[in-house]
DNA sequence: GTATATTATCGTATAGATACGATAAAAAAA
DNA sequence: TTTTTTTATCGTATCTATACGATAATATAC
């Protein structure tokens, strides 16, 4: 029967939630401290430092992104993602 | 192949990840904003405000109580919860 | 043009989370 | 003691998240 029942709950309480979920896995949270500190990353390099696969973190990155809490742009054959430090700082 | 991959990450993203996951749902979140505002909390209340089954929201209790975010105690044939706040306040 | 490099997407397998009915457990009330 | 009240646990169904190989897509290099 787990028909999801999130939406029964206050605004600012899914909202919460959707944010934590955001951060709920460590190669996220990897993810966004690393953009935090670069001003900004290929996505070749989260792929070198973090131990996933590469279909993996590009999913991880879509999250991020479909969240708003980073942007990323085309960069000839490369992806550069940054941190959106506004939205980000936002939702905390 | 989804055998997890969280402990090959950092101590700290591990734990990030860890509290926020305990965030991650509405219904956690809003027993928590309760316990925050109320000294304490009996499960039935819990119960009568959230539009959950009370099997979903007992077992919602244990895994904040086995997070350390609560502590309950029993009273009679109910079941007291309440907020550990210094334990809360250090994991944000 | 073809080959190479980089990233995104698709398909899919499986682990974990969510939800609840049924039932057990424990104490109070009758 | 039996009944009622309240909560926890079990079993189970299903939904969601995670993970990666394979492949497509895109741009550069040759």
């Amino acid at each position: 029967m787990p028909i999801s029942k999130a939406h029964l709950f206050g605004r600012d309480e899914i909202r919460a939630a959707e944010v934590a979920k955001m951060l709920s896995h460590p190669a996220r949270v990897a993810i966004l401290r690393r953009l935090a500190r670069s001003k900004e990353c290929i996505c070749g390099e989260l792929v070198d430092d973090l131990p996933l696969a590469q279909a993996t973190i590009s999913q991880h990155l879509k999250e991020l992104k479909s969240a708003g809490f980073i942007s990323g742009e085309v960069d000839g054959p490369r992806s550069c993602y940054c941190l959106d430090r506004e939205a980000f700082q936002e939702a905390l």
